[in-house]
DNA sequence: AGTATATTTGAAATTTTATTTTATGAAAGA
DNA sequence: TCTTTCATAAAATAAAATTTCAAATATACT
């Protein structure tokens, strides 16, 4: 069956190459969409100051259908559009309020991360993670949890990885690396001092480097061999208490990570398997 | 304008209290929604051995002012519900197909865990971190990146919080707590050893405690004071890359601090404020 | 069991809505 | 200025939704 969602979409995307009065039209539902698919064709022809025979029009013009095709993929679009718009908190907001607007900026985040996040920096990232020695997981402040993430998951199937926010000690074991090895420097904004000058040293010694900072232009991921985005996040939320910018630094993380998994899965399932033994054995003689 | 959503479940809802030939209706549409929102009543009806008098009267049952409506609602839940499935990695999977099937999982867990979440005692837990003296968050493996991202929160907002997963450390601080202060214990399986012992000594000593675990019964939650919960997600993800565990952890702490910020706007913007000064001055002079 | 009453039903009638046809008028090109 | 093309809405038609209604069935009561 046909797809229920996506009306929105062409009539944005179909408003200028449409006829008057099919534009009209489009206009009205782009602005009133809720309204609008509980009208019928007349009324919506009225409303918009056309008429009915000008609504079916436009639905054939956007390929649809018929009206009913339109209606039910504007309702599938507005079941989504309620999920993607940015929330900001405000003072004294009731608990449930803060926990939907929180999740739903969140989840919108993750999307636009998801969406973001180049396929083919990824196939590089996965084979050079996957060939290397040896990975350095680096990042300050918030980032450093990310990295600390990622030693975590990838200690799991048997990498030799490291994760570092002193620049001393990240520097001090990037001195006996090489090709075979990789440096992900991990920065929001892609701006911080420390990360900029690891990477420079990595260039330095020759070794790969994978960049993970939000989107757009910045000194680390114009520095890094590999870039992989986060979204760009409108990190308003009370003049930012900057929450979801982490968990798009993990979920890239655990993108990472499966991706590495999947394409190494017999291994993987296998070192994960012996890492849950060697915990269960921790556990036992406690 | 009304829901575009939530005709499936008043049609599981409703299954069984409807008369013999709506309910035919009903479990036709449950069973092919996608073929039967593009049907007309009349073909639904013979489709389903009845009626489209029998359709109208099914759309009336359900409080619906008609079979266009009810078009709607099933349409919006459609677009919910391809999201809603759990996907699993598989051995050589493409990398577009990873990004999608880990976004989708990430963010139904962090739906579940929005839903899960009870505003009552997220109520209480702002009221009690919101007058304490000190946090002492606590978390091993994992969830310690839980506690860090807690600690790195709540430090920017001036709380005194602690955070570890050192449990002598942790013995040590809250030697000298009482209950003014509050301990905040983080164990996904809510059975971590680690947690239950320093939960049982904080009670002994009379310290609030609050439980940030999978939903379920456990030691750590039965023994805390108040109770938060994640989503308890479907962790198969290859056997256990345990991904989406630690981000409903910290979506449940960005839940907990962004309510607190809420409650105390004034202040928390200030401290807010005077945090970012204070780290521009660092960098200005590095 | 037998009767009265209420409920459920689909066929047919009706109403509403969607869609197509068509005549008209406006704009672009020759 | 005259075609030609295109866009338009009114009117006609087709299709779909909804209501009505009489028959069938179930339920409650005696």
């Amino acid at each position: 069956m046909g797809a229920t969602n996506g009306g929105l979409i062409m009539l944005k995307e179909m408003e200028n190459r449409l006829p008057p009065s099919e534009q009209k039209i489009a206009q009205y539902i782009l602005e009133n969409p809720e309204e609008s698919i509980s009208l019928t064709a007349l009324a919506l022809g009225e409303k918009s100051q056309t008429s009915s025979a000008a609504v079916i029009r436009l639905c054939k013009s956007l390929g649809l259908s018929g009206f009913q095709e339109l209606k039910i993929r504007v309702a599938g679009d507005l079941q989504e559009r309620s999920r993607n718009e940015y929330h900001d908190i405000e003072p004294n907001e009731g608990f449930q309020t803060i926990i939907n607007k929180v999740t739903a900026n969140t989840i919108q985040t993750l999307k636009e991360t998801g969406d973001i996040l180049s396929e083919k920096c990824l196939e590089e990232a996965v084979r050079v993670v996957s060939h290397a020695k040896s990975c350095i997981f680096f990042g300050v402040g918030a980032s450093y949890l990310a990295a600390k993430d990622a030693e975590q998951k990838f200690l799991r199937i048997n990498k030799n990885v490291y994760s570092f926010s002193d620049i001393h000690q990240a520097a001090t074991v990037i001195a006996n690396k090489g090709p075979e090895d990789v440096v992900i420097g991990i920065s929001f904004s892609g701006n911080t001092e420390e990360v900029v000058k690891l990477l420079q040293l990595a260039k330095e010694k020759s070794i790969p480097t994978i960049s993970i900072t939000k989107y757009g232009s910045s000194k680390v991921n114009n520095l890094a061999d590999i870039q992989l985005y986060t979204s760009a996040a409108k990190e308003a939320m009370m003049r930012s208490g900057a929450t979801s910018s982490r968990i798009a630094q993990l979920h890239v993380i655990d993108i990472l990570f499966m991706s590495l998994a999947s394409a190494e899965y017999e291994e993987t399932v296998k070192h994960l398997e012996e890492t849950r033994e060697a915990i269960s054995f921790i556990k036992r003689n406690q």
